[in-house]
DNA sequence: GTGAAAGCGCTAACAA
DNA sequence: TTGTTAGCGCTTTCAC
């Protein structure tokens, strides 16, 4: 079996020489810039769709100077940070930018996800999730801008979009609270993005509801593992909490997974809130109460920072805050069960 | 708080000039390339740093005609997609080509992603999932190298990498036949990629022990909730099966926490199998029993096909096909639990 | 409404 | 070892 080798692909001149115009008209053609008359636009089409030609993005960038491309660093694995991802693409592409993933990958550091997209000339870059080497954005933001959606970076010198992760956190323990929960403990993000604002809510809600001495953080990272770990912890001592808030989804699911196999019943035994409201929370056969951060709104809040840097010439950062919300599933319920 | 607008960003012949020699030299010492003496070699890099040069992508694939780049359609909502997209970086590094992602998500469909990858000008494609559009990926063969990694396509004309489906699935029948099962249910991947030889497979091996009147097949298609409705279904039947062999990772996954949640304890009452040895099956608290298909060999068979039909001229496609081994894990053991 | 010409930043051929 | 020259495929400016 064979296939064609390399073949030389047709430019905008071969298109131009087919039908009898010139460059530039196919240019303006191509780029629906006012000028060409109807018929011409329609040769032009339809010359082009007969020789397979595409235009060279390559060429583009070089001859306008705009790459119209705005990066984008995260991590595939990761199930929050793919859906924010998936949300950049549609607002891009109504504000006609494309969108250039930079994964962060094991084995390959920040440093060469960042060269990539430089290298390629994106405008902008907009930057997901905890745990990325800071001192790097903050000097990257020197050089085009940037939007870190997840935290405040650099004292306000880096565009931010987050959510209000405190609220979020005091949201958490209000819905447990008013179903009747006193012991509620917080598995944590450690050092991550919005941990801290979240122990901290944590901390202040329980203080708020009168249960200081109730207050218990078990230490966490925002991965499965870390939250099956913390349910062993559980499932080792005398009695268990009626609930637990974890630092994410991720945390959640390890925890509560880790729990029922262990022959607890959630949300009977204990109940169980996760943080993102990502597409694990929503699996049916978990539907585990969230805190949400709505993805689409981060996504165009993102962009829309980027949008005023590179198109309505704005210099001063931003720091956007977003108020997460409380989605109740099947995951709680009172202490002691639904029928007591 | 302000940070700096669009600044003109230095170009090799600003490097040229810094140093007082010829743009050609820089050239040449950016690339690797043998002429310049070491002492014009660290002059220039020094320069470029202190200038904060970068080389332009776009002007070097333009000029060069090569991009070296090589575009990856894959999902990032599945785990083992991602598992081998990470794969591939190393991979390609080696083979001195970049990597392009080219993501399919919702709302953007496949035409588009691969618009985007011929833009930019690859070189190759590499396709990883189930579920492509086929007729497209053939005809996109037909003007650059294309591997397709999971199934065969267009009758050989496409390049292929795979695992040998059919000899996984006998490796998890043969695994919970050892084991003293008979009752074994397959919840099958619909059709998907590899879906119709694991339901192959499993079929044969089961006739093979003799057990062709409890083959039994559940229909599902390689996502969580097919594996957990699967199990409401068995939940909903007078007797549960011994052991169910589930088409993946995620589908084993739905499916086991589903069981476990209704009270069925994992492998005690019924044994799980997966399919992929993903993330997902080597979390500690799951620990699925799965047919591992080594990403690292699939990605390096796949850029050897990729380079030899790139740099060293070949022009045949082939369809490697790669054994699948069995890794067990804590999903299962003997019918009725270990202690029997 | 259309076309000619210049040049984006780089590499490749050739000279020196 | 180094420099000169001519484009890669496109957009932009200016002229008609």
């Amino acid at each position: 079996m064979t296939t064609s080798g390399r073949v030389r692909r047709p430019t905008m001149r071969d298109v131009a020489t087919h039908v009898g115009v010139s460059q530039t008209l196919v240019s303006l053609v191509f780029r629906n810039a006012p000028g060409p008359s109807k018929e011409t636009r329609e040769k032009v089409i339809r010359a082009a769709a007969e020789l397979g030609y595409r235009p060279d993005t390559a060429a583009q960038v070089l001859r306008s100077n705009r790459s119209m491309r705005v990066g984008v660093l995260f991590s595939m694995q990761q199930p929050y940070e793919v859906d924010l991802v998936e949300a950049l693409y549609p607002v891009a592409k109504r504000h006609d930018y494309a969108v250039l993933l930079g994964a962060l990958v094991p084995g390959r550091d920040q440093r060469a996800a960042v060269e990539d997209l430089l290298g390629s000339r994106c405008e902008a870059v907009i930057v997901i999730g905890p745990g990325r080497d800071e001192h790097q954005l903050i000097e990257l933001a020197r050089q085009l801008p940037v939007v870190y959606i997840g935290r405040r970076l650099g004292g306000g010198t880096v565009n931010a979009v987050r959510g209000a992760d405190s609220r979020g956190a005091q949201l958490a323990v209000d819905h447990l609270v008013g179903l009747g929960h006193r012991d509620i403990v917080h598995v944590d993000g450690g050092s991550r993005a919005g941990a801290a604002d979240r122990r901290r809510g944590y901390r202040a809600a329980m203080r708020r509801h009168g249960l200081a001495e109730h207050i218990r953080i078990l230490a966490g990272d925002l991965t499965e593992e870390s939250g099956s770990s913390a349910a062993r912890t559980l499932l080792g001592e005398v009695a268990l909490p009626t609930a637990v808030f974890a630092a994410n989804d991720r945390c959640a699911h390890g925890l509560l997974v880790t729990l029922v196999r262990a022959g607890v019943a959630v949300p009977e035994q204990v109940s169980v809130v996760g943080y993102d409201d990502s597409r694990i929370a929503r699996l049916s056969y978990l539907d585990l109460t969230s805190i949400r951060q709505d993805v689409a709104e981060m996504a165009e809040l993102a962009f829309r920072i980027v949008v005023e840097r590179l198109d309505a010439g704005r210099t001063t950062s931003q720091d956007l805050v977003l108020a997460p919300t409380l989605v109740v599933r099947g995951s709680t319920t009172g202490p002691g069960g639904p029928l007591r």
